[in-house]
DNA sequence: CCCAAAAATACCCCAACGGGTGATTGTTTT
DNA sequence: AAAACAATCACCCGTTGGGGTATTTTTGGG
């Protein structure tokens, strides 16, 4: 079976090269060309592609913004990103917005092919300059990352709300006053936070707070 | 002219392999082979390598420290990080570390020789799986980005040293029994800490400590 | 070489914290 | 209706942590 593919590019002429070069290739079929996303969500229910090219300057909706909005809407799809790249400040919001792959516009036909199959087999597709720029980002950065729903401690309202004091480094009694509530209330809470979190002590319960991004 | 590749592997079968594999391919040398980073400036200086091909897991000083410190000394060697990968929180750290490239280590000797000349000609080089992690983690993670040398809080060694234990959650006792000093002793120390990050308690101090990526 | 500053070491006091146990009241789920 | 959970408060007790003070060792500049 053909690999699916439709294209979002404002351009004209790459979005006709595009689909030209697409439909003209065994394997590959190009089910639909847009030049914006303004009707997206019934442009992909119409064109069914497994692999969406999507160009990340677009007038209106952006190609970042509609990437999320694909691939949280149509699970399936993947998305690979083209762009021609100046902007490196872009590229960490488009990694955030779920695309499988990254290619550049001047890349030869045959790379955006190879690119297309290797993501519509569920991999990624990373160009060089692309991965280079990706990497020169992390590069002597620290980083903190935060599941964002990766456990769900099943605090209560209140727990989340003294947890939340705890990473403050409010100490108890403040923390009491400041919600008119009992010291030893407040300890009850702690302890049951503790418990949940499964840790010992304060200083292990913001650590895990802010890790999993709690601390909000 | 050849590029230089130096080793750090500490498998004897690989490291062998690799060698030979690099000295009998034209454009290529191996300049050193090493089991482990104990003796890693020295090493650097006498093989004067263009690359350094670097095993993630170590004994001892780990690849990723030890990527850290090269990139950072010798800013013109590019470091090509293999790592066999099942964990994957290693890799983000290892991203930040430095690294040109990541390639797997079941990876064709092709696959090492193609990448190795792509990070050399200033290139990034990602392992189509490596890449995909790598997207994954900015997809389903929330991500807090730390410039490294915000504030220089002019914390002496040993108070470093405790302040990364302090973010572990260690009590005083332990970190005084771990470091082979008095309890009083830490406890000196933990103030000077709290008096330069200019903070009151422990909680402040390891907020503060992760953020600008002093746990380390 | 000497002295001052910084670092590392150490001790005491008391407030803050963590663990255990238990109780009351209201809400939610079963 | 019973059981589970949430929020509130209380007491005991032992441990931990923060503030003040002080001595020795190391280090860097004059």
């Amino acid at each position: 079976m053909d690999i699916k593919v439709a294209i979002f590019e404002d351009g004209k002429l790459i979005r006709d090269a595009l689909q030209t070069i697409l439909n003209g290739t065994p394997g590959y079929a190009c089910t639909g060309a847009f030049s914006n996303g303004g009707n997206w969500e019934a442009d992909i229910r119409r064109s069914q592609p497994h692999v969406v090219l999507m160009d990340i300057e677009m007038p209106g909706l952006d190609g970042i913004e509609l990437t999320r909005l694909i691939t949280q809407k149509f699970d399936t799809i993947k998305v690979l990103i083209q762009t021609v790249f100046d902007e490196s400040d872009k590229i960490f919001r488009a990694l955030c917005a779920g695309a499988s792959g990254y290619i550049l516009k001047n890349d030869p036909p045959n790379k955006y092919l190879e690119a297309i199959t290797e993501v519509h087999n569920g991999g990624s597709f990373m160009n060089a300059s692309v991965a280079k720029k990706t990497l020169s980002f992390f590069t002597h950065k620290n980083i903190i990352l935060v599941s964002p729903e990766g456990t769900d401690f099943h605090l209560s309202e209140r727990e989340k709300e003294i947890l939340k004091e705890l990473t403050e480094g409010q100490p108890l009694k403040s923390i009491a006053a400041k919600l008119f509530i009992s010291l030893e209330t407040v300890r009850t809470h702690v302890k049951h936070i503790y418990s949940k979190l499964h840790v010992a002590n304060r200083t292990e319960a913001v650590m895990k707070a802010t890790q999993q991004g709690l601390n909000k």
